[in-house]
DNA sequence: TCTGAAATTCCCCACCC
DNA sequence: GGGTGGGGAATTTCAGA
């Protein structure tokens, strides 16, 4: 993971679909070393995978919401985990300091859907408590931090 | 925005590097006719770009942290924004129902990156109180909800 | 690990349904 | 909107260094 790697991430990040070449002319390299390069760097694990950045609303799911979450005093953690992981509506789930247990993204057609999500933590006895924030406007959402783009 | 359209979606989040006779083959449609749906997801900025889903650790920024914030009385709620938006440690900023009025999440090297942050705000008088609770583990962490994959 | 060229695949465009 | 086919560009692979 030199420069040359993550300059390759940077520019990936900002347009996955720019040629071999054209990144091979920013980093000074030839197209199949930055192919090379980029297998490596997915065969590390480095780069997860090659995705999309998609509006929320355009997919029927303009609500988010954020959950700050504690378990119930004999819920095992690997068990809400595993839970929340695999629900739908999930986008992250963090393990954190402070006074709640667990932070949790979500993303729903509407708030009913926020609504069954808490009832369906509620019915696995996977929640003590609970605290929602509901995202009323987003001004930055990226998973990647900017670079020196 | 149709089932296609969706399901075309769906296949990208997942590898945006399929091919458009294989996304065709398992939509129905030709390579051709893809490509123009795509082009058009594009255009309408249901689809925002192509990008990579990268292993934070492995490019130097392990640790995550999400920041409440309320702003000073007397700060311009666009001051704030525009600054939280161009900061480079912010990979999200939403504006939340609740006690606290944005949510922040960052992305740092170390510990010293989110005070650094913090003085930042507070060098610019656009934060009055905050509170801060740092990933301590990270169980799922997607841009996509689950589709029907 | 990079270079360079060959082989292959994919994308784009014009045309027709 | 969607299908088909040809031209061109991109990726991929495989030598060699």
């Amino acid at each position: 993971m030199d420069t040359s790697d993550r300059k390759i991430i940077d520019l990936l990040a900002e347009d996955a679909r720019r040629s071999l070449a054209s990144i091979g002319d920013v980093v000074g390299l030839s197209p199949s070393a930055v192919n090379e390069r980029i297998r490596r760097l997915v065969a590390s694990g480095a780069i997860r995978r090659f995705t999309l950045e998609v509006d929320p609303a355009a997919i029927g799911l303009p609500i988010t919401a954020f959950m700050l979450v504690t378990l119930p005093q004999d819920t095992e953690q690997a068990a809400f985990r595993d839970y929340v992981e695999n629900h739908a509506a999930v986008l992250e789930c963090h393990h954190v300091t402070g006074s709640w247990s667990y932070m949790v993204k979500i993303r729903t057609a509407d708030l009913t859907g926020i609504e069954a999500f808490l009832a369906d933590l509620k019915g696995e006895r996977l929640i003590a408590r609970s605290e929602t924030m509901i995202a009323l406007s987003t001004t930055s959402e990226r998973s990647y931090v900017i670079g020196s783009e």
